[in-house]
DNA sequence: TCGCCTTACGGACTGCGCTCCGTTTCGAGT
DNA sequence: ACTCGAAACGGAGCGCAGTCCGTAAGGCGA
C-alpha cells in the first residue's frame, strides 16, 4: 500500500504494531473495568478478563503483571480524579482540618461504592510485592496525597505555628495512615460508612491539635 | 486391656480419640512454627506443613483453614506474650508516652526478626476474611491493646486532662493504627527499623498532646 | 519484492491452596 | 465380644494465577 491510496499519514508513521499493542490495551482495560466493577474482583477470574478482551492468557499477563496489577490499573483512573479534584478543593479551606477534609472528601466517597475492590486496591498498595507500573503509579498518587497534607500544614503554619520539635512530614504521614486504616475498616464492614466522615473529622482534628498549637 | 495392667486412669478418660487429636495437633504447630520461621510464609507450602507434621493435606486443613490461620496460629502464641509483657510494662510508665511506648516495645522487637511473616500477620488482620478461631484470636489480642492504651489515657486524665469532645477510644485506635502502619512500613522495607521506635514515639507525642492539652 | 531478525502472541502446562468423598477408626449400646 | 453410627482421616482432584515456549506477525535492509 503507497500512501498515494489515502492511508492518513499520522496513523502510517505509528506502525501497525503499536496500534495493535493499544489497541489491545484498551481492549484490556475496558474487559477489566466492567468485569470488576460489575462482579468485584474475587468473582473474576483472569481467564474471564483474557476472553472478554479476546486476547491469550498469555498475552494478557504481558500487559499487566499480575490480576492485582489489572485492578490497580482500572482504579488509578478514579484515583487520578480523585487525587486532583481534592488538591484542588483543599486550596480553598479556611482551616486546616477544613483544607485536609476537602482533600480527602473525594477519596471517600467513591470508594464506598466498591467495598471490596478498595480493599484489594488498598492491601495491594500496603503489601504488594511487585513492582509493576500501576502499582508504582499508585504509590505516586499516595506521595502526592501526603505531599498536599504537608503542604497545608506548612500554609497555615504561620497563623498556628508550627510546636517546637515536629516533624511535618511525619505528620502527614499518620494523617494519611489514619484516612488508610478509617477506609479499611469501613471496607471490612468495621465501622458504619456514614459515621466515616465524622470519625476521620475528630482524629484530624486531634492531630492537627497536637502539631498546631493555636495562638 | 483392663485397668489392672497399669494404663494410666486419667489419660484413659479422655479417650484415644482426643488423645490423637492433640497429637496431630501438636505435631502441625511443630512443623509450621519450624518452617514458617525457617523458611518464611511464601517459601513454605501447605503440603510441606502436612508432610513434616505426618498428615494427609485434608487433614491439615481440618486443624487450620488455611494457608493463613496456620500462620496466625504460630505467631498468636508470640502476640500473647507480646501483649501481657507490655500491659504489664505499661502499668509502671510515668508519663502517658512512656506508658504507651512500654505497652508497645515488645510489640516491635521481635517482630522485626521476621518481616515477612509479620507483614503477612498484619495483611491478615487486617484483610483477612475468613473467621477461624486463630484470626479471631489475633483481633482480641489488638482489642486488649486498644483497650490498654485507653486506660493509660484514661489514668492521665487527671494529670492532663482529656480535651473536650475528645473520643478517647477513638484515639486509642488511632495509636494504634500508627503503630500498624509504621510496622507495615518496616516490614515491607520502605522505613529503616532502626529509627522505629523514635519515629513511633514522636507520633505518640503528637497524638497525645491533641488528646490530652498539658495544665 | 524477498528474506531475516525482532517482537508479540497464546494456549498448554505447572504449582499451589483448598475441597470432596470414599475409607478407616473409635466408642457406645447390647 | 459384636454391631452399628459417628467422627476423623487422607489423597485424588479441582480451580485459578501465572509461566514457557513454539508459532505468527511486523519492521527493515537489500
Amino acid at each position: 500500500m503507497t500512501p498515494a491510496e489515502g492511508a492518513p499519514r499520522v496513523l502510517a508513521t505509528v506502525g501497525r504494531r503499536a496500534r495493535n499493542k493499544a489497541d489491545k490495551q484498551e481492549r484490556i482495560f475496558e474487559a477489566a473495568s466492567a468485569l470488576f466493577t460489575g462482579q468485584g474482583y474475587s468473582a473474576v477470574t483472569t481467564q474471564m478478563v483474557a476472553d472478554r478482551a479476546d486476547v491469550g492468557t498469555g498475552t494478557l499477563f504481558r500487559y499487566a503483571s499480575s490480576k492485582a496489577e489489572l485492578l490497580m490499573m482500572v482504579m488509578n483512573e478514579q484515583m487520578r480524579l480523585d487525587t486532583s479534584e481534592g488538591i484542588a478543593a483543599a486550596a480553598s479551606g479556611t482551616s486546616p482540618t477544613e483544607a485536609i477534609m476537602a482533600l480527602l472528601a473525594p477519596q471517600i466517597h467513591l470508594r464506598l461504592a466498591f467495598p471490596e475492590n478498595t480493599a484489594v486496591y488498598q492491601r495491594e498498595i500496603l503489601f504488594g510485592t511487585e513492582r509493576g507500573p500501576y502499582r508504582t503509579e499508585a504509590l505516586a498518587r499516595i506521595t502526592e496525597l501526603e505531599d498536599a497534607i504537608g503542604e497545608i500544614l506548612t500554609r497555615f503554619a504561620g497563623t498556628y505555628r508550627v510546636r517546637h520539635g515536629v516533624d511535618v512530614r511525619g505528620a502527614a504521614r499518620t494523617t494519611f495512615s489514619t484516612l488508610h486504616m478509617e477506609l479499611i475498616r469501613v471496607g471490612l464492614g468495621r465501622e458504619d460508612p456514614q459515621t466515616l466522615p465524622a470519625t476521620l473529622r475528630s482524629h484530624v482534628d486531634v492531630l492537627l491539635y497536637g502539631l498546631l498549637a493555636p495562638q
